[in-house]
RNA sequence: GGUCCCAUCGUCUAAUGGUUAGGACAUCGCCCUUUCACGGCGGUAAUAUGGGUUCAAAUCCCGUUGGGAUCACCA
């Protein structure tokens, strides 16, 4: 069977890595099985409304590649998929849903309401408008009155029903709430857009955070009442940034957009997420989406919380970089050149040194700064066990160094690389010996990305006799 | 507080009654090497706890502890 599944979110600004990691899972499961990916966009909470947040909906899901099949900008046969656009929609079923006893009219204040309860002692609002009839009530709504409708619970015992993840879940019907459905402003509530969309839009598989588990069966009487089928639930445990917290606006480490800021490829976002909750059965943990759309089973979604760990996605980030196309990855690295690089250096000599060495693209600035400028660094580091060299080993050798790599013609890393150990041969020292001073010469650091010849290579023949010339005079 | 949910290495997880409890990240060591990285090899490291059921329990049941969620005219 065809799953149809909706990524449904809030026009709030961003894109939580929570909220992406919910829309890759629908987006799945809608392809596992050869169905249809529906995009809504849930702002019946004007005071939330942030402007230019749908754009960064659609960026994101297009960067990452999870193409939906109806949606605001695409339209479709359920439309509009906008729910500000749908309020008529929502109104009429909400009076309908009073009609069918699912729901009353309630003329209380936000206060009165309020007033009532208390969470502590677990005191729930009791609506005095129940005891309405439907006549009267009916007739201060003509009358102008401001009202509210909300849904009516009345059973008793214990509401039950399946979850794909958490099996069969069982809620007292007196612990539900008789939420609100549609404001006084005439908007729907989350909890009754959602159920008349869903069903509206032919929704088979409704994929959401695991907070909603304690509300579904009020979804439920609202099918029920209107004599709905209900979808297939599928509540996904939270991402955590610790094992008390979970991921948060803040320190710029919940959204997909920071981590694109950071230096991490969508693609390596995308994929170390798919796997925050879920894992394939087997070891493999490198996937496109596309072989993600494969393998899927929701089935094999976790229970328990997971905490983001930015440790191993800059691992991921780090394969991913690495298994880029040299020429992708030096369009990639150019941009990063560009904002710190000034000196006319051999940047594919450099890209091609910094590929295997970074986990994101924002360590190229740190690993390339000694190309802008030589740090001030102290001669002690030139002294090295390993490489046997010492002060004066080390000035001996960049005197000779020098003579040759000046007449050096080809300036590759291999010719380089060649001449600089030619030198040492001829002079009776080991390879170390040039090899190493010539390095720390060139960059005046003790690790660098690349040996002394790659690093020549890179800065250019004559920045590389200039930063020579400082030690040798 | 009521209700619901969760619990395997530090982290992500595998093992759906019988495994020396497996893999990955991180960490440590070794190898490779013009430093560093990449790559290769190896090590440390887990079934929260107490009771059951069973020939046999990480796995099933109950309690305890710990954590999370929910109780909005937010979603």
């Amino acid at each position: 069977m065809k799953a149809r599944t909706r990524f449904a979110p809030s026009p709030t600004g961003y894109m939580h890595i929570g909220n992406l990691r919910t829309a890759l899972y629908e987006y799945l499961i809608a392809k596992a099985s050869g169905g249809d990916f529906v995009l809504r966009i849930e702002d019946t909470d004007q005071k939330r409304y942030v402007e230019g947040a749908v754009d960064i909906i659609y960026n994101t899901l297009k960067t990452v590649g999870m193409n939906w099949d109806e949606g605001p900008d695409k339209g479709g046969e359920y439309g509009p998929y906008v729910q500000s656009e749908r309020l008529k929609i929502y109104q009429e079923y909400a009076h309908k849903l009073v009609e069918l006893g699912g729901a009353h009219y309630c003329f209380c204040s936000k206060d009165e309401a309020d007033e009532q309860k208390d969470e502590e002692a677990n005191i729930k609002f009791k609506d005095p408008c129940l005891k309405l009839s439907l006549e009267e009530a009916k007739k201060r709504v003509a009358d102008g009155e401001s009202y509210v409708i909300r849904q009516t619970i009345n059973k008793k015992g214990k509401a039950t029903f399946h979850d794909v993840v958490y099996g069969d879940i069982e809620i007292d019907y007196d612990e539900l709430d008789e939420g609100v459905l549609l404001k006084s402003d005439g908007f729907p509530t989350y909890n009754f857009a959602n159920v008349v969309d869903d069903h509206l839009m032919k929704i088979t598989h409704v994929v959401r955070g695991n907070e909603y588990i304690s509300s579904t069966p009020k979804y439920n009487l609202i099918y029920e009442a209107f004599g709905w089928e209900p979808p297939v639930y599928v509540h996904v445990a939270q991402v955590m940034k610790d094992a008390q917290h979970k991921l948060s606006k803040r320190n710029g480490d919940a959204s997909f957009q920071d981590l694109v800021a950071k230096g991490y490829l969508p693609e390596a976002i995308l994929n170390y997420i798919a796997l925050l909750g879920w894992n394939p059965g087997t070891e493999q943990e490198i996937f496109s989406l596309r072989e993600l759309e494969q393998v899927f089973d929701e089935k094999r979604l976790n229970k328990s919380p997971a905490i983001f760990d930015i440790e191993k996605l800059k691992w991921m980030n780090g394969c991913y970089i690495r298994a880029l196309d040299f020429e992708k990855f030096h369009h990639l690295a150019e941009k990063e050149y560009d904002t710190f690089l000034t000196r006319d250096v051999n940047r594919k000599a450099l890209s091609k040194v910094l590929q295997p060495r970074i986990e994101t693209l924002k360590d190229i600035a740190a690993q390339a700064a000694f190309i802008e400028e030589l740090p001030v660094y102290n001669d002690e580091l030139f002294v090295n066990k390993k490489m046997k060299t010492d002060v004066e080993i080390a000035k001996q050798a960049l005197k000779l160094a020098y003579p040759a790599l000046e007449a050096l013609s080809e300036w590759r890393n291999e010719s380089i690389f060649e001449c600089l150990k030619t030198v040492a041969v001829q002079n009776g020292l080991k390879n170390g010996q040039v090899l190493f001073p010539v390095r720390i010469a060139l960059t005046g650091l003790e690790t660098t990305p690349g040996g002394a010849s790659e690093v020549a290579e890179v800065l250019g023949k004559e920045e590389t006799l200039r930063r020579l010339k400082l030690k040798v005079m």
